[in-house]
DNA sequence: ACTGTAGTACTCCAGATGTAGTGCTGTCAA
DNA sequence: TTGACAGCACTACATCTGGAGTACTACAGT
């Protein structure tokens, strides 16, 4: 077992596109020494096994999808009104569809968790987490909007990224979406 | 090349289990035999390849999510009002978790369709038209609400089986997030 | 010089493919 | 009724690909 954290890293994001590229069936530890450009064998003596390296891979996921301070500081910034909740909803977009392999690799690692309880537990406990955290910041800045409000977001919002990614042309104005949307929610 | 419809179709059925259970990856000719509990080699007679495969699952999977014809004609019924079209959502959603298989093969599929450029096509007229079928009904029968109320249902609606399917505990009722959707969408 | 990591090279193994070949069954005509 | 034929079910096999794991060598930092 190597633990050199850089090189750990990489190969962790090596995976995520892997992930997102080749599917969970995809994920071996070869095809993450390739992506990584690594020699062959170098995953398997960072890993101990796949369920090691899918669940290394959730962690990282959510590490690089977490937005970062500058983002969440803007939140609390400017009026609490529909316009800015909008802008909001639009960057967020806009965030997430710039990190595809990080959406798609979350949504294999669903499917994935259909088959390994441990790996459901973790997903469901950061996501649970994620969607509370994202009703606290709401609710207490002010914005338009209650808690149903912002759970109702994260589904549509998570399709029509989700559509976005793989099937852009079924809605051509995503944008226009999102505003109403927003209006018609919050 | 064998032509038997009723085992083609029960091939491609197996097709679509595997193909929810095990991913894009794990879709091959053997683990189809093997699903559909018929001699090794079989699927290997009825698919030239694994592309044809794919596109007949495709079809096979849209065939298998059309409503039949009552739940078509009951949308032609009863008061057109908040009430009806709840009802509606709600069975909807029950109808597609009820066949969990399906929903979740053409998830892959579309991950798939990444890939491939044939089958994106294929699978961006499908939905757009099914998307378009939706409204149309909608409309004319005088339900509440407009196309983009449909829309935005179908992206929240979708998303919300996806997590009943791969993590329920996130969204522990969603049948009241279903009731607050059409309130505030329609 | 020692320790730990990078990188290499192999052996083993599992599973997938495609096809050739055999036998069964249903159909049609004499 | 029977015999020939066609199409399908099923079996078996030869081959191929690619991944796992590990032992081994090379090298760099302390």
């Amino acid at each position: 077992m190597r633990h050199n954290p850089t090189r750990r890293t990489a190969l962790l994001d090596a995976a995520i596109d892997v992930l997102a590229r080749d599917g969970a069936r995809g994920l071996t530890f070869r095809a993450v020494d390739t992506h990584a450009a690594v020699p062959t064998g170098t995953a398997s003596n960072y890993f101990t096994n796949r369920d090691d390296l899918l669940t290394q891979v959730a962690h990282r996921v959510y590490e690089r999808l977490t937005p970062d301070a500058p983002t969440m500081a803007a939140v609390h910034h400017g009026p609490r009104d529909h316009t800015t909740l909008t802008r909001l909803m639009h960057e967020l977009v806009d965030r997430v569809t710039a990190f595809p392999s990080g959406h798609l690799a979350l949504l294999e690692l669903r499917l994935e968790a259909t088959r390994r309880p441990h790996l459901r537990d973790l997903l469901t406990t950061r996501i649970r987490a994620d969607v509370d955290a994202n009703i606290t910041t709401h609710i207490d800045s002010g914005l338009p909007g209650d808690a149903t409000t912002v759970e109702l977001l994260y589904l549509a919002l998570n399709w029509l990224i989700l559509e976005r990614l793989t099937l852009p042309d079924v809605f051509p104005d995503p944008h226009h979406l999102v505003t109403e949307l927003v209006r018609r929610l919050a």
